[in-house]
DNA sequence: TTCCATGCAAATCGTTTGCATAAAC
DNA sequence: GTTTATGCAAACGATTTGCATGGAA
């Protein structure tokens, strides 16, 4: 039920070589920059559908737009709450313990190998 | 520079003995059902109030909008990314290691001592 | 030739803001 | 009296949607 299309594979190709999570309206500057046709729709359309197939991820922000991340290889994000400039570190969790923490506390099933933190940047915490 | 208001007080009562994450909107409702006078700008206002002071916690969605969550004790979240709820749990984290591990590879100088898990809960992994 | 994906614009959702009024100090 | 908070409605930014058309299988 899935059809290639030149759009998705030109927002697709972006992310992939992106490595600033780039928001919604960025991706289409961008792209559109690059000479591709696709409009806005299509754009959130694409991002929408990228997500739920888990090629990249919907990184959620506190304010303002979401961010989008091609899945790399895993790894955290701390966020900066004043400016939402997205971050990346690696961590090695304690998967095993996390994991039978959160099944035993709460009704969630199946979750991420990954988590995010919330914090303020060095510039922020100048101003 | 900070003045008590009538609305202001009910709207961070409602949310000390709420244990469900409430939206704006469902802050509002309650609020009103309840017989206060408090418009949804006047929610909006006093939530942002409220989790500017550190008092309350914004909890930012993946889809959909804002829930706020009374700072009782500090806990991490896992939130269900298909119908968006919000689930405490407790978890000791190695807060020195992480600590370290975000100060050598970010930006981020300061943060919080919880994190936040996405995954699918039970209800919606039977759907 | 059948569907899925697109482009475009209008619609929707969540949230913020301007302004006149009301309440706190 | 001065200042901060409110109510209301309009404005806003981000995202979704309906519909006619275009492109992939």
């Amino acid at each position: 039920m899935e059809k290639y299309s030149r759009q998705r594979q030109e927002i697709l190709d972006f992310l992939i070589e992106s490595y600033d999570h780039p928001t919604a309206e960025e991706i289409y500057a961008e792209v559109k920059k690059r000479g591709s046709t696709a409009s806005k729709g299509t754009v959130y359309r694409n991002l929408n559908f990228l997500s739920e197939k888990g090629i990249i991820e919907k990184i959620s922000m506190l304010n303002g737009a979401d961010r989008y991340d091609y899945k790399k290889t895993p790894h955290n994000h701390v966020i900066c709450s004043k400016c939402n400039k997205v971050f990346d570190f690696e961590y090695n969790f304690n998967l095993k313990r996390l994991r039978k923490s959160i099944l035993e506390q709460t009704e969630i099933e199946d979750f991420s190998d990954y988590v995010i933190v919330q914090g303020i940047c060095k510039k922020c915490l100048k101003n």
